[in-house]
DNA sequence: CTCCAGGCTTACG
DNA sequence: CGTAAGCATGGA
């Protein structure tokens, strides 16, 4: 058990913002990172954890080191986003582990919340390692790559979205996909490789790029963020609605800039808390 | 019962 | 080029 000191920090904004899909609130978080358990809780400005993990990699998963000043200062361009700003601050981005993202968001095809929820709690209770009672570690791609479609169609919920995620597990597995080596790539480059995954589009590749490659310039484009961007710059928009979702991401990369990932969250958190 | 929910692919004008 | 059905599933 030990303490943090932050600033510029809330913690129930950056666990309930719909940015990753398996902490509970009880008396306290409680979440799974790096295959061991936290639980966390915040007073005040101070952070407290208790888990094996040491300080180093709460920081990182929380991205406690960015300079949320010069964030605010740089993509607060409006009158619009500036109330925003101030209503959720402390909402951080979370650095994810990329595969536990890539699936995640691909069961977010088409569906909603809680059940997105429900496939993944599934799909580690029926794969992953229980590293304690009822808690349990996300399955890796050679764990997956094993399982078969009807499988995991019954036992995790997730209907058509079942062949994807093990294709992607196979592909990994195969070496035919480098998906860690994503990293090393650029925002652009990243996403034209996320984008050859069978079952990945636009959308899921930038919310890769965005939680789990530090690609602070994507910016998201779903339902949600749709309709609070048509309400707050629809002028901007002329296209057919087909091109309209990428119309509205290169809009916002130009005029957010490099940190347009951030204003994602704030913007999404507005439309949707 | 019908409709829809953090999309993507394929099929058809 | 452009739009629209279909894809499983469960809750409203």
């Amino acid at each position: 058990m030990y303490r943090i000191n932050t600033n510029d920090f809330n913690l129930d904004h950056t666990l309930s913002c719909g940015q990753v899909f398996r902490w509970e609130k009880n008396d306290c978080w409680t979440g799974i990172v790096n295959g061991a358990i936290i639980r966390a809780k915040q007073e005040g400005a101070e952070l407290i954890i208790d888990s094996s993990l040491d300080e180093k990699v709460i920081q990182d998963y929380f991205r406690l080191d960015d300079d949320m000043e010069k964030i605010y200062t740089s993509i607060n361009r409006d009158e619009k986003i500036a109330p925003l700003l101030w209503k959720y601050r402390g909402l951080r981005l979370i650095r994810q582990d990329p595969w536990e993202c890539l699936v995640s968001y691909i069961c977010s095809k088409a569906n909603n919340i809680p059940k997105i929820k429900n496939s993944i709690k599934h799909i580690c209770e029926c794969f992953g390692n229980e590293i304690e009672t009822g808690y349990y570690t996300f399955p890796s791609p050679d764990v997956l790559a094993e399982v078969k479609p009807n499988e995991m169609k019954q036992q995790c919920r997730v209907g058509f979205r079942a062949p994807d995620i093990l294709n992607i597990a196979d592909m990994i597995v195969n070496h035919e996909f480098d998906l860690y080596g994503i990293k090393d790539l650029s925002y652009r480059e990243g996403r034209k490789e996320l984008m050859k995954i069978k079952g990945v589009g636009s959308k899921i590749a930038d919310c890769v790029l965005l939680f789990a490659f530090d690609k602070l310039e994507s910016f998201p484009v779903d339902t949600h963020i749709m309709q609070i961007m048509n309400r707050f710059y629809g002028e901007n928009f002329k296209g057919p609605k087909s091109k309209k979702k990428e119309e509205i991401a290169e809009f916002a990369r130009e005029y957010f800039g490099k940190y347009c990932g951030y204003a994602q969250e704030y913007l999404f958190l507005e439309d949707f808390g």
